[in-house]
DNA sequence: AAGTGGACCTGCTAGC
DNA sequence: TGCTAGCAGGTCCACT
């Protein structure tokens, strides 16, 4: 399910209507990806503050340590409807007064992990290692020509792996490479210049537009309020293969790379 | 060091 | 109808 766009909107969906709330219980499920790390009962009496996102990570903050909460394949975040009505899915409840936040989370690839600040493990090395955020200014065609220069994997490669550029999973670096009309299969190193500016632009607006759109909506995403998505309708080749590219015409097709599907126009994505 | 493939877990759909 | 194979939005880890 979540990407940065998804992870993001969900972030929007919550954060005001939980900052400043008491936590007055914490119910857990079945075991997630990693373990929380704390005993869920020394988290009551603590009152939530801000929600901030880091590439697909959300750091919900305490007064004291906070949580960083992560959706996996599969997870949303969700206010539940009452307390104590928590389904098999349901692995974690943080129970205040302004509402239940709940992760539901079918595969248990997401996480929840306590960690006594951001820059401190074990958020700290869970963050370690990712890429620029997508809106960082710093993060440019100059920057993301040089980064590719580095590697030599394929570029839809590279923009999955994160450690570039956060943000862009299956779905936005298919769309990301769309628009910005290269073949996915292309070397990092053969990027021009001019391409990887036109690429990180590609990056930026097709996830600031996917953030605006309230995501994409494939089988279950939802916002905390339910909501859903609508970008996965103006997807230009994610899922579309057999169907002309609104582009050029030719017939999207999909590949594998890297044991994940691509979807790509063959006619007008070029190496 | 960078690249590759397997691992984690469950549910849904298409096809026989 | 019932079974099976294949697929799914992520990312860590072991191995080459």
């Amino acid at each position: 399910m979540p990407e940065l766009p998804e992870v993001e909107v969900t972030r929007l969906s919550f954060a005001e209507r939980i900052r400043g709330a008491r936590v007055t219980g914490v119910r857990v499920g079945k075991p997630l990806r990693w373990p929380i790390g704390i005993e869920p009962e020394a988290l009551v009496g603590r009152t939530v503050g801000d929600v901030s996102r880091r590439g697909k990570y959300l750091w919900l903050a305490f007064d004291q340590g906070g949580l960083l909460l992560h959706l996996g394949m599969s997870g949303s975040l969700a206010f539940a409807p009452k307390a104590g009505d928590a389904g098999v899915h349901d692995h974690f409840d943080l129970v205040t007064a302004r509402g239940t936040l709940r992760l539901t989370d079918p595969r248990r690839f997401g996480a929840v992990v306590f960690s006594p600040a951001l820059d401190e493990a074990p958020a700290a090395k869970l963050l370690a290692g990712l890429g620029l955020e997508p809106f960082d200014p710093r993060f440019d065609g100059a920057y993301l020509h040089g980064a590719l220069r580095r590697r030599r994997v394929a570029v839809k490669t590279a923009l999955l792996g994160g450690a570039i550029v956060v943000g862009a999973g299956n779905i936005y670096a298919c769309e990301a490479l769309w628009e910005a009309a290269i073949d996915p299969r292309t070397r990092s190193d053969r990027i021009s210049r001019v391409r990887a500016v036109r690429l990180a632009d590609a990056v930026r607006t097709t996830l600031a537009r996917a953030v605006e759109l309230g995501g994409s909506t494939l089988r279950d995403f939802r916002d905390s309020h339910g909501m859903a998505g609508a970008f996965q309708l103006q997807a230009r080749v994610y899922g579309r293969a057999g169907q002309p590219c609104p582009r050029c015409g030719t017939t999207v097709r999909r590949i594998v790379q890297g044991a994940r599907s691509t979807f790509f126009c063959p006619g007008c994505q070029r190496r």
